[in-house]
DNA sequence: TTGATATATGTCATATTTGACATATATTTT
DNA sequence: AAAATATATGTCAAATATGACATATATCAA
């Protein structure tokens, strides 16, 4: 998969509202992309909820607060398993997980 | 993670219903766990459903045969980005995926 | 403003994931 | 039964993700 395409699609998603059939994407690379960015945002949510900053959600995951700062950010360098663990860390449970995908 | 214990984990998820609180996880590996479980049964279903070979879905994925086995299997070397990918390749949509995540 | 704290961005060595291959073992067809 | 097809398992070089670090830029309190 074209990783300039995914950082430029990411980029412009917080541009502009939507991501679909921009740079023609295929269906399936749009779904992941739209998945990244909508559990990215998830991420942030969370962690402000919990009054927590980067870094003591770093601790946490046992990474580091730029690794956290790239999660929020969704980063291309960043999984989804990562930003995936990163929710489970902040409590989040799978039926969570499965509202977090539908609620837009 | 602990590679060895995750995969003790996966074997035993076929054999047992459950996978909670078995070999001292904390509550993250085990969502983790149970949500690749999850997942990969999810991908055979799909592709069952289509009535593809792991072959033909390993050619949507521009992958292998062998590594469509490992993703069904839920082999610790496949990560939630390829679990997801496939199943976006199979068709199967953000909020279906959602729905996935609650049917037990 | 200054200092303190939080977040963003770039880089990189190491770790993990990947497709591909060989080959074993099921499963189905003839 | 044998042949054909499908799936499973092990290995490995290459690709990608990772934590860590340096450092830039916000944000906010004094």
């Amino acid at each position: 998969m074209n990783t300039k395409k995914k950082k430029l699609l990411e980029t412009a998603g917080w541009r502009v509202g939507s991501t679909d059939d921009f740079l023609s994407l295929t269906d399936e690379e749009a779904a992941y992309i739209d998945l990244k960015i909508t559990l990215s945002k998830k991420v942030r949510q969370c962690r402000e909820r919990e009054n927590l900053t980067q870094t003591q959600l770093a601790k946490c995951l046992k990474s580091s607060q730029s690794r956290v700062a790239k999660i929020e950010a969704g980063d291309p360098s960043v999984s989804v398993d990562l930003l995936i663990r990163s929710l489970f860390a902040l409590g989040v449970t799978k039926s969570e997980l499965a509202k977090m995908l539908v609620s837009q």
